[in-house]
DNA sequence: GCCGATTTGTCCGTATGTATC
DNA sequence: CGATACATACGGACAAATCGG
């Protein structure tokens, strides 16, 4: 049961991708777009909006919408937006396994409330879990999940996709998410667990994930080894300020 | 001359932070806020579409719209939104120094093409800055501006804000940005103009700016110290896919 | 420089759908 | 089931930027 808008935006994404609508070359006017999709000013300006945020035009007032997308040239494994492990190996053809490296109940102390944002005496789920892409261990995940939320992880789940499981067994919806970025040196367990070669540095992507209450259910740092690791994503500046 | 949709922001935002609605409390509903606003249902919900987009609240169909804003502990270089070193410094109280390295005319020949995305042949300058946060060189920028857009850029501009110049004396909005963030080697030119003290790693930020009419006219690679790089950004999960 | 046509930007009022409680 | 609250959509109006005559 799609929105229309979406469908509507959907379907310029398509055309713009495929070089119907070339990088630098304007779309046809608001006018002419609510009537080829036959839906009002509003419908189609959503649509736009959405195009607009994920970076793919810009609209220039009194003048016309013109593509800015150029297509991506070399792989990369992150990109903006909320992608699992999974879907990202997949889109990239990356041969994948995860593997879980420990897997323990905690109640949430000072520390870990202070280190996640959740509230202490929180009961939790600890998950470390070791990614491989193409046969190397290049990413280890260190996961605080919301047991209230989750219910139990066992480590076969945490094997295949947790959010597979949250999404089709529990229904569990992740609806947004914070991210951090930073770039620290290895510790003790990533030395052990990962494949460095002497690197002694790793990039480290943490995220706090909210389901559609608003609720925080995950808190996971992601710790890569930093020469398989890429981050893309499009700001827009801020009016006014 | 603001828009009405952006003030209500503005105001709830405000309210957020201030604790008037805290973490995890509902806002009033829509009804409510059109009300004390004054103002139509579509104008509501687009300062809403803002507070979510930007990671503040989160809207839970039939029930409320959830506040998930908590207040940052640690004080961060870089965060979400296109800021420039010199805003982010200022925000963060750190004093910095910008040490201007070289400063060229050059034309896009095809391996600049393929790095910035210019067309090959665009006249471009290219500018390499050094910036020093509280007193060490932490940052390395490398800088290709086009030329047709930004016309002459001096070393006492480059020296000060290149964004200052080109907004306040030449006009130009900066609207939009793309940005990567790779972990990369050190280079011969990191290690001549930065303090890294033996440290091998630094964080890549790349960045494209666009100026309103959607042309390109800055191609950035911001090379971090990385123990002095920190990146925040929110994002909301695609609809349907 | 001005005017009018075109195009995007903002806002309103209303109606209907759908999820929650 | 009904009341409440968020989600989508329509149509109309006016403002503001661009461009060409």
């Amino acid at each position: 049961m799609k929105a229309r808008y979406d469908t509507i935006y959907q379907d310029l994404l398509a055309r713009i991708k495929d070089g119907t609508y070339p990088y630098q070359s304007f779309l046809p006017s608001e006018n002419a777009l609510t009537s080829t999709y036959d839906c009002s000013h509003n419908t189609l300006r959503r649509a736009l909006a959405l195009l607009r945020d994920q970076g793919y035009v810009h609209p220039v007032h009194g003048k016309g919408v013109r593509v800015i997308y150029q297509p991506v040239q070399r792989a990369s494994f992150t990109v903006g937006g909320i992608e699992s492990f999974k879907e990202t190996s997949e889109r990239n053809n990356f041969s994948y396994a995860t593997e879980v490296a420990a897997l323990s109940n905690v109640v949430a102390d000072e520390h870990i409330a202070r280190l996640t944002g959740y509230a202490q005496g929180d009961e939790l789920i600890y998950i470390e879990r070791v990614r491989r892409l193409n046969g190397t261990a290049a990413i280890l995940d260190r996961s605080y999940f919301l047991k209230s939320i989750v219910g139990d992880l066992t480590a076969e789940i945490a094997e295949r996709s947790i959010y597979d499981h949250l999404e089709q067994d529990l229904g569990i919806i992740v609806a947004m998410g914070k991210r951090t970025i930073t770039v620290e040196p290895v510790e003790k367990r990533d030395a052990e667990l990962l494949d460095l070669e002497g690197i002694d540095y790793v990039a480290v992507m943490t995220t706090q994930a909210f389901n559609a209450q608003g609720i925080m259910f995950e808190y996971t740092q992601s710790r890569h080894r930093p020469d398989m690791f890429c981050f893309r994503d499009t700001a827009v500046r801020e009016r006014y300020r």
